[in-house]
Formats: C-alpha cells, sequence, structure tokens
DNA sequence: AGTGTTATGTTATACTATAACAATTTCGTC
DNA sequence: GACGAAATTGTTATAGTATAACATAACACT
C-alpha cells in the first residue's frame, strides 16, 4: 500500500465517487447530490470525519443542513457499503473496497488520525470458527487497531 | 465455559467483587464504597450496561449522582483493568480477568444481549504483526464480535 | 395529471460524555 | 489531635452524538 502522505488524493476522491456511482446504478439504487455530497466529504481525507464535522462542511454552502439530513445520508452510505463506521471514534471514513459489503479491519493512527482498512488474511474466519467453538453465530465483526502508522513514526521499521 | 444461562449469578457478582479488592489492595488503589457499588451494578449482569443505566439503579437508593459520579467510577475501574468498555454498544462490561489489564475480545449476544469475553489463540499477536507489515505500531486493539448465543440458538449446535 | 414511493426538510428531543469548580474525605506528618 | 497536600466526590452547566416524529418535496410509474 502506498503511503497515504503522498497520493493524488484528489484522485483519490475521485476514484471513491466514480466507483460508488458506478455500484449504486448497478444496484438500482440512488446516489443523489446530497448523498454524493456527503460521501465526497467523508472521502475529502482518509482520517474519519464525524457526523456533525460533515454538518460544518455542508454549512460553508451558506445552508446549513439538521443532523437528520447528514445521519440519514450516512446511513444510506452504510447500508451500501460505501462508507464504514469507526466505533471507537464516532466517525466515518470511506471504505476502500466497496464493491462488496463487508466487515472491515482498521489501523487508526492516533497521531494523524488517519484510518487504514486492512485485510487481515483469515483473521475473519478464525474469529468465526473461535466463536462457533463457544456455540456463538457470527452476524457482524469490528476490529479496530489503535496506534501509530509508518508516516507518523518516521517511515523508520519499529 | 460453562452456560450463561444457568450459574449463580450471585457468587459469579460477589467472586468478581472479592477479586477487585484484592487486586486494588495490591496495587495500591482504593475501591471506594462508590467504585465498588459501580463494579457491582456492571456485573449486575453479563450484559453490557450503559453508564446512565448505572446511574438509574444507584438512584433507587434515594440520592441519585450526577454524571459525573459514575463516570469518573467507570473510568477507575477501567484503568484498573475491573471492567471493559464496549464501543459498539456505549456500555461497559466486568472483566473476566482482571488480574492483568488487557485488550479484551468479545462476543455480543443480540438477542439477549449477554456478553462473553475471549481470549481467542494467537489473534493479538496476527493482528499486530499485519499491522507491523504496515508499517504500524499497535497500541490497542477493539475487537467485538456481534451475533447470537448459544443459549439464543437454543443450544443447537449451527 | 394522478398516485404511491422515496428522499429531504424541520423541529424537538433523547442519549452519551466531559468541563469547571466546590466541598469533602483520606493520609502522612508534625 | 492539628495541619496541609492529595485524592475523591458533589454540583452545575454544557458539549457531543444520534434519533423520533411529522411536513414537504422530488421521483417513478401509470
Ligand atoms: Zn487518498
Ligand atoms: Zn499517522
Ligand atoms: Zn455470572
Ligand atoms: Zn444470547
Amino acid at each position: 500500500m502506498p503511503s497515504r502522505s503522498r497520493h493524488n488524493h484528489q484522485k483519490c476522491i475521485r476514484d471513491a465517487v466514480s466507483a460508488a456511482e458506478r455500484i449504486c446504478v448497478g444496484r438500482g439504487v440512488r446516489l443523489t447530490p446530497l448523498r454524493r455530497q456527503v460521501l465526497e466529504l467523508v472521502w475529502s481525507s482518509h482520517a474519519p470525519i464525524g457526523a456533525y464535522e460533515v454538518l460544518e462542511l455542508m454549512a460553508g454552502d451558506g445552508a446549513r443542513p439538521a443532523p437528520p439530513t447528514v445521519y440519514r445520508a450516512l446511513d444510506f452510505l452504510k447500508t451500501e457499503g460505501l462508507v464504514h463506521r469507526i466505533e471507537t471514534l464516532n466517525a466515518f471514513v470511506g471504505c476502500a473496497h466497496p464493491e462488496a459489503p463487508h466487515d472491515a479491519q482498521y489501523l487508526i493512527c492516533e497521531a494523524c488520525g488517519n484510518a487504514v482498512e486492512l485485510e487481515i488474511d483469515g483473521l475473519s474466519r478464525q474469529i468465526q470458527k473461535a466463536a462457533a467453538r463457544e456455540g456463538f453465530s457470527v452476524g457482524g465483526q469490528t476490529v479496530e487497531v489503535k496506534g501509530k502508522c509508518g508516516d507518523c513514526l518516521g517511515s523508520r521499521v519499529s
């Protein structure tokens, strides 16, 4: 994965929105201008963003929407797997692999705030097996790891 | 692990409080009556309990404390590793292995609300290795699994 | 155009958590 | 036992997160 600090993030946003449009058309659901704007704002950085921060950013346009407006858009995006909610931060972040909805695993940097979505090989399966051993049937998993990212560690291999 | 539905939960609570007292004495920190009461209330079931629910239960005694009172007690208990916070529920639950503070892995039943603390073998290590591969230094992990527990599945092996 | 459905606007409120400062209790020291 | 420092608890106010309930508007389909 490329360093988060030196990629073309405008392209990053455009790609995410393009993918979202394609996905929504394919599913017959509507990525309305409002939902699209919220998605863009969530993607405005790789750091998870709070619902009220999104509100603030929308207020820049003059007319500040009320909380339910942004929460409904976020609910839609989350249901379609276009964003994930970071439970430990009460915040939202764009999904890096939105083609198929999935549980995400996140590395969250406490220094720069960025969150990187992981696919730890076999981890979901392993959790499922351990749960099954307890007679537990798994619905969804939340895996969030806090720490410091490579950029913030100065690119040193710790 | 025994079925959660047919153990002597009064003993369960007493054991947890006894262990907490022992641990706090050993560390030279004070399990005050207030903190002890909050710990008992958190242990009043195996389902995570919200801070304001704890408040309600304390109000039964006549004098209802204000939110900071219970939040401070919960902070103490969490710092000492006597309770864990369940991020996906904004709620707290007693720690099953409080001797040494640790990150917990939880199975949370969406039917009965109970949460069981797991120690999935090697999972922490595996997450740490995957993170290291990304140049990420791990501080803490949150692993919360939602689904249905054995009891609620009718003791069938799904 | 008419109609049911989906999406958005609006107001109010619920739920979760902390800031800031005052009063009290605890504990070691004199 | 009196004193002072430190820790704990009380109190008031407020910040931050999220949803209920109902009104209006846009869309899709005939
Ligand atoms: Zn980017
Ligand atoms: Zn960082
Ligand atoms: Zn029990
Ligand atoms: Zn259950």
